[in-house]
DNA sequence: CATGGGATTGACT
DNA sequence: GTCAATCCCATGC
């Protein structure tokens, strides 16, 4: 494992739950605006949880769409959602973006979301999507070309510690160990329970 | 065609 | 801790 990480088609074409790893620490830019992905969570036509899993509708087509493209989707009618579509078009899988931490752009951060606190910018799929400017027109876009791109890990960063646990806000397929961030971030959306207490 | 629910957030008690 | 906001779309009759 001594080359660097390569952020392509290939990279996204693997297992989801591997790419959900392995974004963990990767970079999302929206042109200045920049944040390190320190949390995630993975998606598949397999499981109850996902969008897919009903099948190919016109609101999942992007998801059985080739991989590396944006899925972006309005949650409770108010919040963008970003998603990396992962494997192939068959699977129906993404990886879900949950949490970021601020690198670049806080002040167009700060004025998107009309916050000051750093830590809470991003500590969040709605709230990051917001301080990026990521909207439901980025749907179908590609996070290799841009306008929303994912970068590899700055090499001057250490690779983060993962903490493995279930995914949040769901109410199927709640016993998958698919949600993944960065061990003892502030920026995650939500803290971990200490010492495997119960949530 | 009517209805219900959702991968959330923020404000309020 | 509780709860409303607000829109897309899957499901059911």
């Amino acid at each position: 494992m001594a080359g660097a990480v390569v952020i392509d088609e290939a990279f996204f074409a693997r297992g989801v739950v591997q790419v959900a790893r392995d974004l963990v620490g990767c970079v999302v830019r929206h042109g200045g605006v920049a944040g390190r992905i320190v949390e995630t969570e993975a998606y598949h036509s397999d499981e109850p949880a996902s969008h897919s899993y009903a099948g190919r509708t016109a609101r999942t087509a992007i998801l059985f769409g080739p991989p590396g493209i944006a899925y972006v989707y309005r949650s409770y009618g108010i919040h963008a959602l970003l998603n990396a579509v992962c494997e192939d078009e068959a699977a129906g899988a993404a990886v879900l973006i949950r949490a970021l931490e601020p690198l670049e752009g806080l002040e167009s951060m700060r004025a998107r979301r009309g916050l000051q606190d750093g830590a809470a910018l991003c500590s969040g799929p709605g709230k990051l999507t917001q301080a990026l400017g990521v909207v439901l027109e980025h749907n179908g876009t590609s996070l290799l070309r841009g306008p929303v791109r994912i970068e590899p890990p700055p090499a001057a960063l250490a690779a983060p510690r993962l903490v493995a646990g279930p995914r949040i806000g769901i109410t199927k397929a709640t016993d998958l160990p698919w949600r993944f961030s960065q061990a003892g971030s502030r920026y995650v959306s939500k803290p971990w329970p200490a010492g495997g207490r119960g949530a």
